[in-house]
This record gives structure tokens, C-alpha cells and sequence, in this order.
RNA sequence: GGGGAGUUUCCCGAGCGGUCAAAGGGGUCAGACUGUAAAUCUGAUGGAUUUUUCCUUCGCAGGUUCGAAUCCUGCACUCCCCA
């Protein structure tokens, strides 16, 4: 199972930096090695933006050796002041013991998730920053810390010299961030003989102060390595909507639109995110490559890529929720279906409360549906939108814009599902 | 301080007394095509009604007129030129 995790990396084009390659490849050559990534609990699920730090530590186990993620319980009380433009705001304590939670939560599963090939669960840990500091003083951290630390160093860091060109500056609060990043490496070489740190890019000023503490206060080598921030061919960064992140976490992005979100990735950006956010293998990457030259409407790219992560954030059973979605919302008419599932695919969807008794009698009007919705700005759009073809109930296009709905129209015991044009649907309960 | 130009529907922009809910473009929404892509093409695009009319809209407030986005007066704001 081991083999050369440097060389992977190199070759997935997941290494910005990182400090002397050879040295680390001998440090690594044994089985076993920690390596550790940290993770600020900025709010109660991760997003896309973690998930490459995430497999990082994921491919660090399936090489043989054990992943230590590090919860910046500690470090979340002070925010990084890397690649930000401005102070942050602090959270309060139970803001964070929740985040702290849900973050936590997430990472075991992620690393225990039997999704592709490694399903033997290896040695992890999961480690707490907040665990250690908590008892140690500020004078203590000054002396023991501070002290070691040249304040020409710091202030040559990027992320510092960036933020005091600006007109916000930052806090000394923040300019203290790297202490604690850096403290953190060295306990863990102590307590873990982790010795290696892996992170996104912004991340390097912070290990680099890691490393340069390490050889001051223990003459120990330790080693670093940033991938690169994944980003999109345009320059944007990956796992932004419009409609704002990609969240790690069901109840904030459903396992339908993460799907979708991977599904509708560019030709150009298929390939860089199935090499370093998939398991897949190198011969698998070349030959996905190949197929994406030849035929790029097939898309088997961006369908593999999807099914992988999918299937590593939300479990089997999400993937296939998602692919039920799926199949619901660019296909066929809706039936066989009962009201629990119609909630869950359509969970993302708005809906509207309705008194069954309109559906009585005459029946309620469509075009007054889809205005009641929110499909339709006004009766006048409604009718266009029917008028032109654009409405569908259950998936059924209707195109009599005096048409009624009556409980026959009902998808499910009391539910119906309303679309207008290709992609916006809403959903009406009658109860 | 003096002189000039302007303020139009989501945005840009035409309109110069009735035929103006207001050209054209962009955007948006639908349809076709398609790879759930891009491009393209078609239709729609103030509100209510449904095919007939009504209501609201052209910086704000008044006025002239049978009739004003269009003319007049005042006010507000924007821009340009000369000191």
C-alpha cells in the first residue's frame, strides 16, 4: 500500500511549495508518518474549499501512514488573518463549541468513509488545538513562545504585509494567529512526532513560522507542504455559487446540489478536480482525460467526479438521493412517489402551504399557483409562461392557461410540484 | 460667479403635442436546438382583465391644452465649458 506520496502529490499537481523535497521524501520513506492539516471551525460544516485538504489527509492514509486533523478550537477564537482582506469578526463561545462539533463530526466521517478504493480504516486522529492551550498562560505563551519568534520574521509574512497596506490593517490579535499555528506544529511533533503540515497556499507563511519554531525550540526538522487553492479556469474560486459555498453538510447544501455543483463543472476544470480531489488512479485520470478530448458531450468526467465525492461526503445512500433528484428533475413525470420522498428531493425547492378545500369543486387555477409559488411575478407572467409552454405540473407540461388544478393533479397524497421553464420548480402542499 | 447640456420603463438609450405602455440594444423569462455546456434562433418583457378596456409610469411640484414623456413656470439633482 505505501508508495511515494511526494511523487503522487507531484503528479496530481497538488504542490505549491514545500520545503526540501528530498528530505521530506526520506522523512516519509518509513510507514506510519503523521501529517497533519488544520481546520478553523469558522462555522458549523466545512465547504468545498476544505475537501482538498480533506483528501489530502485521506491519500496520506491510503499511502500508509496516519492523518492527524487539527481542530483550531483555539485558533477559532482568533481568526486567521490569511488570505483575508479584513478583521474578522469573533464568535462567541457557544457559536464556536457548536461549530467545533459539526466540524468534527464531519472530518470522522470523511476520513472513516469507506467511499473508493481504501476501506480498511487506518490509524487517524483528531486532534483539538483548544485542548492545549487552554491552560497555558500569557505570559507563559510569551516566554516559552513569543520569545522564540523574531518580530522581523513575522512581519515579513505575506499575510501580515498585505493586510497592513491596506486602510483596515489588522489586530494584534490576528498578527498573533501564527504564534498559535505555529505552537501548534511543534506540540504535535512533541505529543504526535508529527512532523509534517499540510495546507492550502494561503497557508504557507503560517507553517513556515511552524517549522522555524520547531528548529529554535527543539532543533527538529519539520516539513511543509501547500497545494495550490483549487480555482476555477476563470480565476474564481472553486465551490462559490451565486447562491453562495458548497457546504459540506446536508441541511445547508443538499446531496442534490452538490451533485449538480460537480455535474456542471467546466471541461477545463473536470480534470485538475478529478486529480486531486478523487482517489481515481493516474492510468484511470489519463484515460478519463482521453475521453473528455474525444467526447466531451458525454461527460464521463464530470459524472465520475460527481459520484466520487457525493459519495464520499454524503454516503451511498445521498448519492443515490442525489441521482433520484437527478432523474426527477430533468426527466419524467412525477408519480409512485409519496410525500416524505417529494420533500426530501425537493428540499432545496421553496413551497407553499395551500388549504386543501381549493382544490375542490372548480379547482384552483394554475396560473394562480404558479403567482402564489413565487414561479410567476404576476398573473400576466404566469399566463405568458403558460401561454408559451412553459409550464409543468408534476413534470407534465400544461399549456391551457384556464386550466385548473383539482385533486387529481396531485403528485402525492398532498403534494404537487410546479415548474415553470427548465430549472425552476416549487412545491404546493394542500393540507 | 458666468454660459451650456441633461434627468425616460431593470440598465443603456430613442422620443421633439395626439397614431406612446413609449423605437433599438442589453438584461431577464419562456420555447427550439444542445452535453444539465457555449453559441445560435423564435417569442415575451408595467399591473389587472382577456382581446377589450381600465389603472399606474417618462426627476419633483404646479400650469397651458379637448389632449403632454413631449410646451410653460418653479424646485431638486447630474454633467460639460469659461473665469
Amino acid at each position: 500500500m505505501t508508495h511515494d506520496l511526494v511523487s503522487d502529490f507531484q503528479a496530481r499537481g497538488l504542490i505549491h511549495q514545500s520545503t526540501d523535497a528530498a528530505r521530506l521524501r526520506e522523512w516519509l520513506s518509513v510507514p506510519g508518518r503523521r501529517v497533519y492539516a488544520g481546520f478553523d471551525p469558522t462555522a458549523d460544516s466545512l465547504h468545498v474549499g476544505h475537501l482538498v485538504a480533506l483528501v489530502l489527509l485521506r491519500r496520506v492514509a491510503h499511502a500508509g501512514h496516519e492523518p492527524v486533523a487539527l481542530i483550531g478550537g483555539a485558533t477559532g477564537m482568533i481568526g486567521d488573518p490569511s488570505g483575508r482582506s479584513e478583521e474578522r469578526n469573533l464568535l462567541s463561545p457557544d457559536e464556536l463549541a457548536a461549530n467545533i462539533a459539526g466540524v468534527e463530526r464531519q472530518i470522522r466521517a470523511i476520513l472513516l468513509s469507506d467511499a473508493g478504493n481504501n476501506s480498511h480504516v487506518t490509524p487517524h486522529h483528531v486532534v483539538n488545538n483548544a485542548d492545549w492551550m487552554r491552560g497555558v498562560g500569557y505570559l507563559e505563551f510569551l516566554r516559552d513562545v513569543g520569545k522564540h519568534v523574531p518580530l522581523s520574521q513575522m512581519l515579513g509574512k505575506d499575510s501580515v504585509k498585505s493586510r497592513l497596506e491596506r486602510d483596515g490593517g489588522l489586530s494584534y490579535t490576528e498578527f498573533s494567529y501564527m504564534l498559535l499555528q505555529a505552537w501548534d506544529f511543534v506540540h504535535l511533533s512533541d505529543s504526535l512526532d508529527c512532523r509534517v503540515q499540510i495546507g492550502g497556499s494561503d497557508q504557507w507563511g503560517n507553517i513556515t513560522a511552524g517549522i522555524e519554531l520547531g528548529r529554535r525550540l527543539r532543533s527538529r526538522e519539520l516539513h511543509g507542504i501547500t497545494c495550490p487553492l483549487l480555482t476555477k479556469s476563470d480565476g474564481t474560486k472553486m465551490g462559490k455559487t451565486a447562491s453562495g459555498a458548497i457546504w459540506l453538510d446536508p441541511r445547508r447544501t443538499s446531496p442534490y446540489r452538490f451533485y449538480q455543483y460537480w455535474i456542471n463543472v467546466d471541461d477545463d476544470d473536470a480534470g485538475r478536480c478529478l486529480a486531486r480531489l478523487t482517489p481515481l488512479s493516474l492510468d484511470e485520470l489519463a484515460d478519463l482525460d482521453a475521453k473528455r478530448a474525444a467526447q466531451p458531450a458525454a461527460r464521463d468526467s464530470q459524472k465520475r467526479l460527481a459520484e466520487e465525492l457525493t459519495r464520499l461526503v454524503h454516503g451511498d445512500g445521498g448519492l443515490a438521493a442525489a441521482r433520484q433528484a437527478t432523474e426527477i428533475f430533468f426527466g419524467a413525470e412525477i408519480g409512485q412517489l409519496d410525500d416524505s420522498q417529494l420533500a426530501e428531493i425537493f428540499a432545496d425547492v421553496p413551497s407553499r402551504e395551500f388549504s386543501r378545500s381549493v382544490l375542490d369543486g372548480e379547482g384552483l387555477l394554475l396560473i394562480e399557483a404558479l403567482t402564489d409559488t413565487g414561479l410567476a411575478q404576476s398573473r400576466g407572467a404566469a399566463r405568458r409562461t403558460v401561454e408559451q409552454g412553459g409550464a409543468y405540473v408534476n413534470n407534465r407540461r400544461i399549456a391551457d392557461p384556464a386550466h385548473r388544478l383539482t385533486t387529481n393533479d396531485l403528485a402525492s397524497a398532498s403534494t404537487l410540484v410546479l415548474r415553470s421553464g427548465k430549472k425552476s420548480y416549487a412545491i404546493a402542499r394542500f393540507q
